[in-house]
RNA sequence: GGCCCGUUGGUCAAGAGGCUAAGACAUCGCCCUCUCACGGCGAAAACAUGGGUUCGAUUCCCGUACGGGUCACCA
């Protein structure tokens, strides 16, 4: 077989070489030890939550070492392309702290190593193909989609437990002996006759033999060489993700290979295709899959459908997105959180990422924890900020709130004070859903009795040490005067001022001070717990708070 | 089923031949001159398993079990 020959019949248009591709995306002028990196998703319009590791773990590594991370866009499946999906996409990372250097952006595509979109790279990809023929090493294959269903492996999950897979094997071996075979002249005539073809790698591995391979998260890894050619070009010249891996990393640079595992098993592909073309393997670093528990009690791989697999799902649902990304970070370097709560304030982007401390095993995804992360994020932020970020949900998830925030933002600021600020501040949210549920009491709009008084106390003292405290409280009274006021209170209705007294002889009294405060806290915020009453009446005001517990003895 | 990867408390994990096997979340208890939240103290809780190698294995090797991933003209 003549291959110059073959080649030029497939490619008849392509008249460039892998050497002019080379000139015209030189090696990039980086430091030492500078890393470049990408993120590469396909445009489905679906920002998965798994997709902010490898994401993340891009940025810190190129961003530390002075080197670039950039956005190539995987649209060569155009079954599943959803237009504006990557522009979406990258401002939703950019939320979550991924930022890009280079490749597609939001104003369009920035890089010399462009264009960063494979569908718009079509010639690049013909030049290598043309080359690999030429080589003797891609050839055309003419069967069909159709025809391949017969002896192809099996692509249906459901279909996957009842595979004959020796028999599927050995099918799919002979369709490929058969596919080798084809000879120049039936080339020429199924091209003349207008029939579309598939370009496969001429695969020369034999799987029984070992590739000593060492991942940098894996570490040593023992991987079959290929044996199966693989589909380079797809019936409409569009390239596989292989073949568009290797022609894009090694044109633009790319140092660091970042993707999750599954993408292990094709690992022997690239090799021989990285081989094949005469390019550099780059680093390759496979992050093991976030996982679930599925009804059985089994891990399994987050997918699409579950919970918190869509990143917009937590915006939704009110997590901060610094919360989201500390946890990640968390996940990815379990020392972070060490490292943050020593260095409480310096910026994420200042802890030393490493490589080694990436897990080699999958981790279970927990609400629990990114839920005490969460309330570690909002418990040290400003009331501004919180304010800020519960005004940005509302508008989306609850306007009537967000009207009411805004109404009176001054009165809104001093509610998310209370108890922020100094060495241990509140965790009262860990959602900017449950702010509104928070503050709900300090409005008449939103405030409700939600809760009882233990029915251990008669309804009248109730009443008498309500009446009593409103005709005698000062709101101009210090926080230690007005509790005073309140022990007095106790002790003029047969409430012991003392709880250590109390419970010394608890036959002696109708029950203590902190009974009569959770009469007070009852009429005042209609709940059993709040932040300290003595600030909250101080906020809500002396007319508010009478009224309240004017009404709530009418209740009784 | 073949191939590849993995397995330290419920979860995330440190430890890299000799440790009373860290820490965090969750759980439970106690304390914090009014509840809650915060904080403090404490409890319970783990090296999947069998064989080697070794004076000694959670740590190294082999097998087993279990879990995961993958086997497309998808990425």
């Amino acid at each position: 077989m003549d291959h110059l020959l073959l080649a030029d019949l497939l490619f008849p248009d392509v008249h460039e070489t892998p050497e002019d591709m080379e000139k015209r995306y030189p090696p990039r002028a980086l430091p030492e030890g500078a890393k470049v990196t990408r993120f590469a998703p396909s445009p489905t319009g679906f920002v998965h939550f798994g997709g902010l590791f490898p994401a993340t773990v891009g940025e810190r590594l190129a961003h530390q070492s002075g080197g670039v991370f950039f956005l190539r866009v995987e649209d060569t499946d155009a079954k599943r392309e959803v237009p504006g999906a990557a522009q979406a996409l990258v401002r939703t990372l950019a939320r979550y702290g991924v930022r890009f250097d280079e490749g597609v952006t939001a104003d369009g595509e920035i890089g010399a190593y462009g264009p960063y979109t494979q569908s718009k790279r079509a010639q690049i990809y013909h030049v290598y193909a043309k080359s690999l023929v030429q080589k003797g090493l891609a050839y055309p294959c003419f069967t069909t989609e159709e025809e391949m269903e017969e002896h192809k492996s099996v692509n249906k999950k459901e279909e996957l437990k009842n595979t004959n897979w020796q028999e599927a094997e050995e099918k799919r071996r002979e369709a490929q002996e058969k596919d080798r075979a084809i000879s120049l002249e039936e080339v020429k005539e199924r091209l003349d006759k207008g029939d579309k073809f598939v370009l496969r790698i001429l695969a020369g591995g034999d799987k029984e033999k070992k590739i000593r391979f060492t991942d940098l998260i894996k570490e040593q890894l023992e991987i079959p060489e290929n044996d199966e050619d693989f589909v380079l070009l797809k019936s409409d010249g569009i390239p596989t993700y292989h073949f568009a891996h290797a022609v894009d990393d090694h044109l633009m640079g790319t140092t660091h290979v970042i993707r999750g595992e599954e993408w292990l098993p094709s690992l022997p592909k690239h090799i021989q295709l990285f081989s094949y073309l005469g390019f550099r393997l780059p680093k390759y670093l496979h992050i093991a899959q976030i996982m679930r528990l599925d009804e059985q009690g089994n891990k399994k791989k987050l997918s699409k459908r579950d919970m918190g697999a869509n990143l917009d799902d937590y915006s939704r649902m009110g997590y901060p997105a610094e919360s989201v990304r500390e946890y990640v970070l968390t996940l990815l370097n379990s020392n972070f959180e060490e490292w943050h709560t020593a260095n409480p304030d310096k910026p994420a982007e200042d802890f030393p990422f490493s490589i080694r401390k990436m897990s080699v095993s999958g981790c279970l995804f927990d609400f629990d924890k990114l839920n005490d992360v969460s309330k570690n994020v909002l418990s040290k932020m400003t009331a501004e900020h919180v304010y800020d970020l519960a005004l940005d949900w509302a508008r989306e998830n609850d306007p009537p709130f967000a009207e009411l925030l805004c109404k009176d933002k001054p009165y809104a600021l001093s509610i998310l004070s209370i108890g922020r600020g100094g060495k241990k501040p509140r965790k009262d949210y860990a959602l900017l859903s449950e702010v509104k549920r928070y503050m709900a009491f300090f409005y008449d709009a939103l405030f409700e009795t939600e809760d009882r008084p233990d029915e251990k106390f008669a309804r009248s003292d109730i009443a008498a040490c309500l009446s009593d405290f409103a005709s005698s409280y000062d709101d101009k009274a210090d926080n230690q005067a007005w509790f005073d006021g309140v022990k007095a209170v106790a002790a003029r209705h047969g409430f012991c001022p003392d709880v250590k007294q109390y419970k010394a002889s608890p036959d002696d009294y109708k029950g203590h001070v902190g009974d009569v405060s959770s009469f007070i806290r009852l009429a005042v915020t209609g709940r059993l717990n709040s932040p300290d009453l003595y600030t909250v009446l101080q906020i809500l005001g002396k007319e508010k708070a009478l009224a309240r517990i004017e009404n709530y003895i009418k209740s009784l």
